[in-house]
DNA sequence: CATGAATGAGCTTTCATTCAT
DNA sequence: CATGAATGAAAGCTCATTCAT
């Protein structure tokens, strides 16, 4: 049944965010699944192989977070604020799954998946940026597709320095996001 | 002696590049070395304990790229196209280093450390800024401490999306060089 | 299965008293047990861990024995001889594992539970010297408690010195015997 | 120098009796002692063969305890008391050392070394029975030399039950210590 | 005599994987 | 489909011992 493998999942997501993926044992999953040893390799070859899934959870969870956050009808600097607040909050509520993404990502050969796992995010900010531009709000040499690459990494790179590497005051962290907010808006127009 | 030390360290930086870190065994890194297996537990205790120092000489090769790259005395648009020229040749060079970095740091305690082994490269952006911004070439309301890791995270996030994850073409990464170096001038001026 | 846990207890008793405890590697207990390494630790975490239970074995043995070769209703001298023999007869036979109980208990943190573990004789010992009493057999000041341990230190520690420190022959062994009978007929009266 | 052997055999003493004879490294005796690694080996071929000079030492701290003790002058009441007070002291004041001998000596080879070790206390009680028995103080049918053996036993075993098995209050002590005289005096008389 | 860095055999321990139920 | 006891290969790690200095 789906309801188990969803389970594992689940668990997997719980266990590799809590203790890292490779101090997770397929047992500890099974545990925190509530399944059998055996029944974990009904459904996953390896603990490797649950990671596409966790990220593909994660970029749902981002897009949930930039859909429910920005209107696109908006003005660029409030979608511009918008956008850099929803990455911020989203980083920080899922940072040890982002943790491990990066972990578990940059050492399998899932390395690859990545890509098409995250085209979600970069499909919507080149439509951010090729409406932008229709209206007029942002530079004419900006080409939207490079450039949606480059503004998910500004933001989400200053993010992760804040919240996987420090662990930064309230006031840091504002101080920090109108500085990105500012650099963003400079660099577009 | 210091020289069993550095070649556990040469040996291991070449192991987890070659084969990942989760896939090297503390055998491998003796047999690299070309010492015993006991003798590896005389100066570290673990595999991830070396990590900090591949750290160090991963920051070493880059401010050595930096400052046999880059004279702070041109102009601002030279000295960003040689900063992210810089930044990209050394990503490629180096990058099953920093995908290990990566990795290694982000799952283990020694993530805090990244703060300290970083800050040559954050001082020298902040040189980099204040002496710009002193000639009048960047905007004013930008403050050169926050901005130096906004703009550190920009480059190397690009760098990686490219050489990490991708396998583009030569053309690829021109165009995407060019971008990058377009995004940046703006977002300084 | 209870089946391996005793298959365990049986072939790390053959072991420990074959070669000792600090000789005795996991790797012979499993070899002996006819099942696999991991198996072990299934049951037990250490070598060490399986001393209790040896501890229990060998106390039953002495129980055996014990209840096989005294009639409670015969006269005191005679309780006394068969007594003295019963447990000199135990600890020829099984000297080894009491050898290795001494060194094993001795060291570890499991010493505490000899008590415990000893009780069964103990209890024997005060119902013997309790019914004694009630016969007129024995010193009116005897505390039957007190003295149990007593006499059981007595008569081990004789058997001990003539089987695990000495080899000693026939002749010499019978000749203590009738010494340390005699010691305890006096003593007791 | 003999100065570094004695530092051996104080430094192996004090870890022996601190974390036990398994327990203890060749590194743990050279670094209480003070000593290079290599330097042990100057001495003793092993740890174990550190055994034997602490017995030696173990039986020299008995002499010295019972010669300070007992006045074989005194009368039998007297003697015993003084004697049994004794081996409580010197059992309760070098507990660790015992047990430890116990261990070590009952898993070695040097088993067997233990009978002449401790043969000067074995002695000395002969002497003790001897002037006791010519006095007329105890029965006429003992044999001095095997009930000596008994004699010690018969207290030491009492003793070690106290101290090292169970952690008894002072008036258990004293009530036990009261048992064993009236025990001893019965027996000999 | 004394040193202590280096050695590597040999042990313990783990844990992914299997398979009879 | 689901189970979980059993497996054993494969790793980690220790520590007695050596030997060049």
């Amino acid at each position: 049944m789906l309801d188990k493998k969803q389970k594992i999942i689940e668990a997997t997501i719980e266990q590799f965010a809590f203790k890292g993926v490779e101090n997770t044992k397929i047992s500890d999953i099974v545990k925190a699944a509530g399944i059998a040893q055996g029944t974990f390799y009904l459904y996953f070859p390896s603990k490797f192989s649950v990671m596409p899934e966790i990220a593909k959870y994660a970029v749902e969870e981002i897009m949930k977070e930039i859909h429910s956050s920005i209107d696109l009808s908006d003005d660029l600097d409030k979608k511009i604020e918008d956008l850099v607040s929803a990455v911020f909050r989203i980083t920080e509520s899922k940072k040890e799954i982002f943790a491990m993404l990066y972990a578990g990502l940059a050492q399998s050969e899932h390395l690859k998946q990545w890509e098409s796992i995250y085209s979600p995010f970069y499909d919507w900010m080149y439509i951010f940026l090729q409406q932008s531009m229709e209206k007029g709000e942002i530079r004419k040499n900006i080409n939207c597709a490079r450039t949606s690459r480059i503004l998910i990494g500004l933001i989400e790179s200053t993010a992760e320095q804040l919240y996987l590497y420090d662990s930064p005051s309230n006031d840091e962290i504002k101080a920090q996001y109108k500085e990105l907010v500012e650099f963003t808006k400079s660099a577009l127009k």
